[in-house]
DNA sequence: ACACAACGTTCAGGATAGTA
DNA sequence: TACTATCCTGAACGTTGTGT
């Protein structure tokens, strides 16, 4: 993996140059030009408090847009755990969160390792995936998109979803013909379909009249 | 082939800021 | 003030690699 830095440059491994504490726990130095997180007395801070029942096996609907995507607002930012937000770029993370990543990139260190490490500097407990997870997030966010990309990227998107939406119909065709022997053309299934969707939307639900 | 460990991903739940 | 959107955490789940 390697990352961009907010130059542009690349870098295959990113850390601060570390030292090695008496305890053999590496140790990441604040680096000046970081941006510093708001002072917060990390051994006085509350362990988490989520108190999360099993994961229900049915997805909901709830938060999700027309896409299937969550429902986006505008960033605040300003929810933050024991380690702070998620960092936008190497540079903001702090030392906790290039400990980890340089445990994990440059020394291989297991999950549990870092863990330790982690909960021993910021006197927090964490959960088993926590770290796991912040540290996706974190590879998510420090991923500088190029700026000739981005055309790109909604051309493909858009390519893609046109695609998707031909072979849709083109599925849905198949299985009414599958369930009933009757094949219809996909354009006329998807006018059939908004006709019923208007219908359902103005009077109540479809009634299957056979 | 099977069991197990480690990992990455997904998503529910809680917290909190913004908004009507 | 109630509601909504967003964020972070952590449990559950699926995948992959390794040992037997």
């Amino acid at each position: 993996m390697s990352f961009t830095s907010i130059n542009g440059d690349n870098m295959d491994l990113p850390f601060a140059k570390e030292s090695v504490n008496a305890s053999g726990t590496t140790v990441i130095p604040e680096p000046s030009t970081f941006k510093v997180k708001e002072e917060e007395d990390k051994s006085e801070l509350p362990a988490p408090t989520t108190a999360t029942t099993k994961r229900a096996r049915e997805k909901t609907q709830a938060t999700e847009d027309e896409n299937g995507s969550p429902a986006k607002k505008n960033r605040t930012g300003k929810k933050a755990g024991p380690l702070g937000p998620i960092p936008m770029s190497y540079e903001e993370a702090g030392s906790e969160d290039r400990l980890t990543i340089e445990m994990r990139e440059k020394d291989g260190k297991q999950w549990l390792d870092i863990k330790a490490a982690i909960e021993e500097i910021t006197g927090t407990k964490f959960g088993n995936t926590t770290l796991k997870g912040r540290y996706a997030r974190m590879k998510a966010n420090f991923v500088i998109f190029e700026k000739e990309h981005e055309p790109i990227l909604l051309d493909v998107k858009k390519d893609i979803e046109q695609k998707f939406e031909i072979e849709k119909w083109q599925k849905i065709a198949d299985g009414i013909e599958a369930r009933c022997g009757q094949k219809y053309p996909a354009t006329a299934i998807q006018k059939k379909y908004k006709q019923l969707s208007k219908r359902v939307n103005t009077s109540g639900p479809v009634v299957n009249d056979g």
